[in-house]
Order: C-alpha cells, then sequence, then structure tokens
DNA sequence: CCTGGTCTGAAACGTATGTTTCAAACAAGT
DNA sequence: ACTTGTTTGAAACATACGTTTCAGACCAGG
C-alpha cells in the first residue's frame, strides 16, 4: 500500500489556491497541475471538490480549535487570575501562530480562508463549521463576557464578529494593503507588525462603553444550549 | 429608440444576486431570469459580465462617493470645526443610508459587495476601484488624520481597513448571524441597531493607544501623490 | 515470483457557463 | 406609411468544469 503523499500535496495546493482565488475559482484541474499529481486523483482521495474544501479547513482548523480550546479550558481552571481582554485576544494570535508549521503558510492563508467561509457560497461550509467548531466558540465568549462584565452580551457577541472581520478582512488583501502601505509611507509593515496594530485596536474596541440604549438587549443572557450547538462563528 | 428599463432591471438583478452569491456563483441565465429579460441581453448592453460587474458597482459606488466628497469638502472648507472621529463614521454612515433609494436594497447590501469587491477576485474589479475612488479615500484619511493627531499616519491607515473589515464582514454575514443572536440570546438586532453598535466599538478602536513602536513607522507621513491615485480602500 | 488490492494515468462524458448569431419585433424620423 | 437603426427572442457554439471510467502500474503478502 502506498503511503498516499498525493493526499498531502493536494492538500497544499488547494490551500493555498483557494486563499489566493476562493473556491469557485479554483478548478480542480489547477489544483492538480499545481501539485503536480492526476486529476483523478483528488475524486479519488476527496470524493468531491466540497469534501476537498472541507478537508482543507478540517486540516487547519482542527488543530487550532483543539489547541484553542484546550488553553481556554486551562484558563478557566484557575478562576483566580481569569484572563483580561487583551490577554483573549493574544490567545487567539498564539495559538493561530502554534498551528502552522507547513512551509510557507504564514497566517494571511488562514485569516483569508477563514474570510471566505464566511463570505462565500453561504452553504455547506458554513454549516459544516456551525456544528463542528460551535462549542469552542460559546467557550471563548463566556471567557469574554467575564472579562468585560459592565458590556451586555449581546453587544459582546456583535463586537466578536466585528473583531473576527476586521481582522479577516485586514489578512484577506494584506498584500494589496501593505504595497499601498508602503506607496504612501514609505515604509514596509510586516504582517506580524500588522497583527500587532490589531491587537490595541481590537482591544480598545471591545471595552468601549456600551451603546446599547435598549432595555430588552442590555438584560439579554447566554441562553442555555441543549442541542446541537449551531453558532456561526467560530475561531 | 426604446427607452432602456431593461438596463435597469439587470442591473437590479445582478446587484441582489452578487450581494447573496458572489460573482463566479451568479450566472448570466439566473440574472436574466430573475430579471425577466433575455439572456442575450447582458452581452448587448454591457459586453460582458465582467463589465456587467463594473456597472454594477459603479452605479451603487459613484453616487455614493460624489456624495461623500462634496460632504467631506465642506468639513474641509471651515477649518474651525474640524469633525470628530465619532463624526467622521457617522458622515459615512449617513452618506450610505442617503444614497440608496431603490427599493427593496438595505446597507446590508452595500456592504456586502463592498466587501465581495475586495475578498473575491483580486483581478479586474480591484483595480477598477482603485483608480476611481481613491480621491475621496485620501481625503477622507486626512480628515482622519486631523481628528487623530497622536496616532501615527501609518497607523491610522490600518486601523481605518481594520474598520473597513468589521462593517463589510459583519453586514456580510449580517443574516446568519442575526439568526445565531436571536437563538442565542432571545432579542432581535435590527441591522440599523448593529450598525449603532459599530459606532462605538469602532470610534474608541480608533482612538486607542498606539501600538506602534518602530521609529520609522511612528514619524511616516503621508506622501503626496502627484501621478493617478492607486489606493485600495475607498468608501 | 506470483497475486491482491491500492493507487495513478489518460481519456471521455455530461453539464453549465459566457458568448455569438440572426431573424423578427419595435420605435422613431421623414 | 415606409424605412432605418435599435433592441429582443430563441437557438446554437465553444469552452471549461466536475466527475467517471478503465486499463495498467505499483507494492505489499504469500
Amino acid at each position: 500500500m502506498a503511503q498516499s503523499e498525493t493526499v498531502e500535496r493536494i492538500l497544499d495546493a488547494a490551500e493555498q489556491l483557494f486563499a489566493e482565488k476562493g473556491f469557485a475559482e479554483t478548478s480542480l484541474r489547477l489544483i492538480t497541475s499545481k501539485a503536480g499529481v492526476n486529476l483523478a486523483a483528488v475524486n479519488y482521495h476527496f470524493g468531491s471538490k466540497k469534501a476537498l474544501i472541507q478537508a482543507v479547513f478540517s486540516r487547519f482548523l482542527g488543530p487550532f480549535c483543539v489547541s484553542l480550546d484546550k488553553e481556554l479550558e486551562r484558563r478557566q481552571a484557575k478562576p483566580e487570575n481569569k484572563p483580561t481582554l487583551e490577554e483573549l485576544l493574544e490567545i487567539l494570535v498564539e495559538q493561530a501562530l502554534v498551528v502552522q508549521p507547513r512551509s510557507g503558510n504564514d497566517l494571511s492563508i488562514f485569516m483569508r480562508l477563514l474570510g471566505l467561509a464566511f463570505s462565500q457560497s453561504q452553504g455547506h461550509l458554513r454549516r459544516y463549521l456551525e456544528d463542528m467548531y460551535g462549542k469552542v466558540f460559546r467557550r471563548y465568549m463566556m471567557l469574554v463576557n467575564e472579562a468585560a462584565p459592565r458590556i451586555p452580551p449581546i453587544e459582546l457577541f456583535w463586537r466578536v464578529h466585528f473583531m473576527l472581520g476586521a481582522a479577516a478582512f485586514s489578512m484577506s488583501g494584506i498584500k494589496a494593503l501593505r504595497a499601498i502601505a508602503e506607496t504612501d509611507f514609505g515604509v514596509n509593515t510586516s504582517i506580524e507588525q500588522v497583527m500587532r496594530l490589531m491587537v490595541p485596536f481590537l482591544a480598545a474596541g471591545m471595552r468601549a462603553e456600551t451603546g446599547v440604549t435598549d432595555t430588552a438587549m442590555a438584560t439579554a443572557q447566554l441562553r442555555p444550549r441543549n442541542k446541537s450547538t449551531p453558532v456561526a462563528a467560530k475561531v
């Protein structure tokens, strides 16, 4: 039995091309030719293009979520020093960095794929992610709520998604934006620097005074969830 | 000569479908059947699908940019009371609302299209937008710099894009996110409420303490631009 | 050295897409 | 009313895609 290096090469090529061009714009022929394997290999190993997309996400989001979940659990275990908002942000960055051992695979690919998952083709992928990684997201939200007790939980829910959007969007266009920044200001901004610039921006936004006036929204609490957990944003 | 109502119907249908499904996932046949016109009409009136996409953007971004540019010029004209960051945010929201007279066309479509322009198919559309609306963006950046004099301009450049990302992303998935918020918290959040929640979040992020340590970045100033203005993010 | 299942190579299939064609329908100018 | 240029309708075209097929290469186990 040939140990299939082919699978990894397909995943590598697909990951890179998806991040670069999106899902619909990336054909299987382009993927397989970049990977140097046969066209049929995709359908043989993965079954379909949809399954390939999910496999790409599983490979890079799975370890991240497992690692993040462990870290969050470790923080929850000692309630004497609860993490601040800044620490909660840094945990995300840190875990995202830990999980990226593959060559030529910087964080921008990670974030860009994540952004694509939400913005493209509202169908199978979103659902797949929802019930796959909802648990981690809810654990994270609980810690956020504890770190910002003065802000209504529903407002924090939205702020977390504003945060996610800022990160995903910036990383999506990071290549073009860096070029523009260099042209306009004459200095290069590395990806790590951009991420570091993001932390104070997001942390300040998270702990801004509440903008909620509606009393129903101000008092709404996170409901317990008994069934499987359809939550859109994980990470 | 028949005054072409067909063109408008195509643009309406295309705008809605693009926002819903993305560009590659929306076929011309779907557009024309939704618009109730013939398939050939698209290529007759617009020449190609690419040109149709650009036409959709021109129709909704053009008036917005013109209107925004006028408003910004009016503010610059009286330097005695410069706009605050909050006011600069509200100008954007206000102008976006002013420009939307078409039926069934809420702000979420506007923002979602904008997000798609950046995240999808890094090719023709981005370039088209860049040299079309760069001027307005630079005028806006100047006012932002004056409103937050303690923050290095390059950091403000990035923060404006974080801002844009938060808005575009949230509005992209607004439908799903609203449903989740309702399930999780039992309260409905209207689109207007979401936008209002965004203002304090973004304003606080914009005026957060600088995270710049590098002296080259701290002192970098916006360079004058003599040639045509390739700037990625407008709005 | 066979032999079994695992995997690859090259080609073909069916379908959907963007685009083109061309005759017919229409509106306006004279 | 007739003609001319403009717009539509229906069909066809070429291409690219995801998927399937199947003969054969590969490599373990006997």
